[in-house]
DNA sequence: TCATGTTCACCTAAATTGGGTTAACAGGAA
DNA sequence: TTCCTGTTAACCCAATTTAGGTGAACATGA
């Protein structure tokens, strides 16, 4: 077992939770809990002298302050493997840790098993990600099938994406200037925007390119 | 064990495989391999007797069939949880397959245990991705931290990126049209574009905007 | 039959664009 | 101190591109 030797520290400002945390994870084979902290910045302090390689990080919507520490930690220890611990399903946060480069993730509402799991994981280098986690990212990331824009007008929003003037478009596509900008006008029409810029800015976002 | 009543269909090419999986599942309380096809369109004709709530689908990168198996399966059956088996740790995939709405993630060459676990949590509503997956997903889609661009630059891209011309930029902004005009030729020459719509691109793509 | 998608025309005038070079000034780093 | 970078700003240039409006032909498929 001296394959694993995983010094964990656990950034939790909810104390009872701490210890559960730490009882548990201490229990693991080849796990060392090396420091226990209810802030960020108590943690980043002691970083030098824990030497961990794994974070057990509770990300708190409140504060916003667990991406902060984030990058304090990620500036100060190269090799450091962050298992986030987020309170609610919410998309815009895991997207943010994702983003952040977290290693695996976790609901604070899990049993504890599966922050186990992820511990086991992310110390064998790998990630984990619960399933509700997972369920709620691939949901919300569907493409958007029911695209209001024709065959015709995504192949015009492509080019527009990538800088192509009326002309241009009408060129590649071998249709007339005038028919570009008939396309052009509809895109416009059924994004509500006025502008190529928006138009492209909204196309990305309904994932329409 | 009432409570889970799955009827798995699998399609996969390789009829080793086919069998492996068969077999496994068939093993798995609550759950019920109904039919195994090596194309997706012997799948399909068969979706309204086969009645399936789960299907175990390989995407091969070369025939692309996977996903418009995907397509026409969605199209005759609601309610149909799909897992997904790659060949590659290629996020290009695994992002498409996301954006498909696959339920669970698994790679071929995972253990058997992979895909039981797959079964199983989607069978319960939930979603699974393999850790390999799950790491390889993160890492490609962490954010861009090395900026090239200054703030004052990202927020002159932001603006361009809801359409806003040069002297609304200076408005905004307080400055003169000549500097943001200087701006935006500088964010030009650091993104490698030459216009407004390839800036856009490239500043989503880079996680810049 | 009717709606939709695709094609195209003509009108207009203003706004916007991208390219180039140069330079002052401040702040922080070496 | 010196040097680099970020921010600000000016001048030159002319062509291109833009968005708006209206109307219409044609084919396909519901």
């Amino acid at each position: 077992m001296a394959i694993f030797d995983q010094q964990v520290i656990i950034i939790e400002h909810d104390f009872m939770m701490v210890s559960l945390y730490r009882s548990m994870i201490d229990r693991m084979d080849g796990f060392r809990v090396v420091g226990t902290y209810t802030t960020g910045l108590d943690a980043v302090g002691r970083l030098a002298t824990d030497k961990p390689n794994i974070v057990l990080l509770s990300i708190y919507a409140e504060d916003e302050g667990g991406f902060n520490t984030l990058d304090l930690l990620r500036k100060r220890s190269t090799r450091l493997e962050v298992i986030g611990i987020i309170n609610f399903l919410d998309n815009q946060w895991i997207t943010k840790a994702m983003e952040y480069g977290i290693s695996s993730l976790v609901l604070r509402s899990n049993r504890l098993t599966e922050i186990e799991k992820a511990c086991k994981i992310t110390g064998n280098g790998g990630s984990y990600l619960s399933p509700e986690i997972v369920r709620v990212f691939i949901t919300t990331n569907q493409r958007n099938l029911s695209s209001v824009l024709t065959t015709r007008e995504i192949e015009v929003i492509r080019l527009i994406s990538i800088g192509k003037t009326y002309s241009m478009i009408a060129n590649e596509l071998n249709i007339s200037n005038n028919t570009s900008k008939s396309h052009i006008k509809n895109i416009y029409s059924k994004l509500s925007v006025s502008n190529k810029a928006e138009a492209i800015k909204k196309a990305i976002a309904e994932k329409i390119i």
